[in-house]
DNA sequence: CCATCTTTGTGCACGCGTTCACAAAGACAT
DNA sequence: ATGTCTTTGTGAACGCGTGCACAAAGATGG
């Protein structure tokens, strides 16, 4: 179920780099503060500082925009951020519709930074029938049943899906259907979509494996402090098990009867416990592109 | 996103890509589906369908772990369930703490996904007074007063940070000092820490936005078939930038004022598709967890 | 034991993204 | 005008990540 395209064709030769369209909403987000503070300009470093980004990414990734900064000066606040706002389609109103409204989707719908930039929650939809007409942030809940008509009526393209993940494929489904071109999901699930649709997901459980990976990196390294070289010392290495059937270790993991979530497997099994290699550190994308 | 700041002289060459990192959290998902199914063992081909990726990049990503899988044959799954939980950490608990349990933390302290996989929950901490003592999950939410004691006694090294944008910094100081070591951010803000604390973040808005330029490109794109160059048109040029002074748009903003953000050390964004920065890697000595 | 078929593991090339470093543009002072 | 100073915009180098293509490992069958 590969799910949709990752990259676009050739047509991109004009387009504007991933990465740049990702740090956007960075920028203007502190663009936006500095104008509440009615500063006028601020040249790269100031603003990347404030972004938390390196100065020269910024410049080039405002040179993809066009050449609005003055040289010896800086950048336009007030223009800049305009600028940003219109490359970015949010001089525009984007009818969000939210669907699965429970612990999550109720949320959502509460945050206020959601219609502060250009978009609107035009609908919260669930399938659960004692939901219907409820309110929720001031929107009253529609059934699942009016999601077509919901989404063809008010012309919406962009879908939040917040149901579980059993049902996020079928919603997911309908939402394309009906016309919806870019969905949000936070439903822990591969979403396959059809060419021309974009899917963004936000996985906390990725993130907090993430992050446990790294811990346990710091943790490692702490611990082999006598280690001369950091070179080659692996452990019960990979190439070693090669060949020997006998070598693999005998899985924690009970045997066929695992369902639910995966076993903890014993705890520190014997030498992998130990020195860890390090790897680098940096970061990768909390969301990923479908 | 995440953690970026300063980096390092690239020598680390022993570990796994961060790319490769990011990734693994998926094909452990998808290797405990077939796990749950008893399905014994899964080609490169069938797993990386289900993982949504391109199996040659699989294949690439498990080569970094090990050669764990059988010529002809394909991976075992119990064994590469085991291996890459061993490898992200998660066959040891960590305990979590969330920061902020308002209507986002207090859907994530309800996300049942979170303690499945080798997390726990610690604690729930927030500012409001109101709020102590009162059972959100089935845990009572404690104050903010006790953030320090509950860290060090319980020997928490991941936080959550789920307070309003304002109060994002300072929270993240104290669990900094109190010895997180790694931090998954809901606020809008960018957060600056020393060295060796990792930071992701989750950024509704950003990805919202994100969606939001793709979506005005593909309107684009078919209405555009009669307009001439795409390069520079309608725009005020560089230079007569200036020129254009009326037509600037009065944005509506969201909060997230960020006081000084004279921090040092800057953080990253993530990217989506292509590749990833990378990132320093912490040196500072670690915390052990529990 | 050999032949054939399947699937892994990886060398290699390519493209994107990041960063450095600097010429040049413009502001400002004289 | 001319000189100096500041800061942009970008050419170029580099490193990472991706995906192709294929040799080799191992299973399977004769
Ligand atoms: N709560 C979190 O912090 C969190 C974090 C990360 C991911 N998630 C994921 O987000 C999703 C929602 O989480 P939650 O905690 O809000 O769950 P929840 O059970 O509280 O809410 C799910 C809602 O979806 C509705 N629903 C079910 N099937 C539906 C369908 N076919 N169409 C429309 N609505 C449907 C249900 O009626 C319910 O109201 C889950 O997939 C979860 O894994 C949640
Ligand atoms: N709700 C969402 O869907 C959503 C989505 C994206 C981002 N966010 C961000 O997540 C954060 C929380 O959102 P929310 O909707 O839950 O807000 P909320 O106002 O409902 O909850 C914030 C909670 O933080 C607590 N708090 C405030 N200051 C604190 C402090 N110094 N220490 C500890 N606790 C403190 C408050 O008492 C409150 O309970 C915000 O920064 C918001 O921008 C929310």
């Amino acid at each position: 179920m590969a799910t949709g395209r990752t990259h676009r064709p050739a047509t991109r030769s004009r387009g504007i780099p991933e990465a740049t369209v990702a740090r956007l909403p960075l920028y203007l987000r502190a663009l936006t503060a500095l104008s509440e503070r009615s500063v006028p300009t601020v040249s790269s470093e100031e603003l990347a500082a404030a972004a938390g980004v390196n100065s020269a990414k910024l410049r080039k990734d405002f040179s993809y925009l066009g050449s609005y900064g003055t040289r010896g000066v800086g950048y336009d606040v007030e223009y800049l951020v305009y600028q940003i706002s219109r490359e970015l389609g949010l001089t525009q109103d984007w009818p969000v519709v939210i669907v699965g409204i429970g612990n999550l989707g109720a949320a959502l719908a509460n945050y206020g930074g959601f219609a502060s930039r250009g978009f609107r929650v035009a609908a919260l939809i669930d399938a659960d029938p004692a939901m219907a007409g409820k309110p929720v942030a001031g929107i009253a809940v529609q059934h699942t049943d009016e999601l077509e008509s919901i989404i063809t009526g008010n012309g919406v393209s962009i879908g939040v899906i917040a149901t579980p993940a059993g049902a996020a494929q079928q919603v997911c489904d309908r939402l394309v259907a009906a016309g919806v071109t870019s969905i949000l999901n936070f439903a822990p699930t591969v979403l396959s979509v059809p060419e021309g649709v974009d899917v963004r997901k936000v996985d906390l459980s990725i993130e907090l494996q993430i992050l446990a990976f790294h811990e346990q990196r710091k943790a490692g390294e702490g611990e082999r402090v006598a280690l001369p070289i950091e070179g080659g010392d692996l452990e019960p290495s990979p190439g070693g098990s090669r060949g020997t059937e006998g070598e693999r270790v005998a899985l924690p993991i009970e045997g066929g009867a695992q369902a639910g979530p995966m076993a903890r497997a014993g705890q520190d099994t014997g030498a992998a416990a130990g020195g860890r290699q390090q790897g680098p550190d940096g970061d990768v994308p909390a969301v990923m592109p479908a």
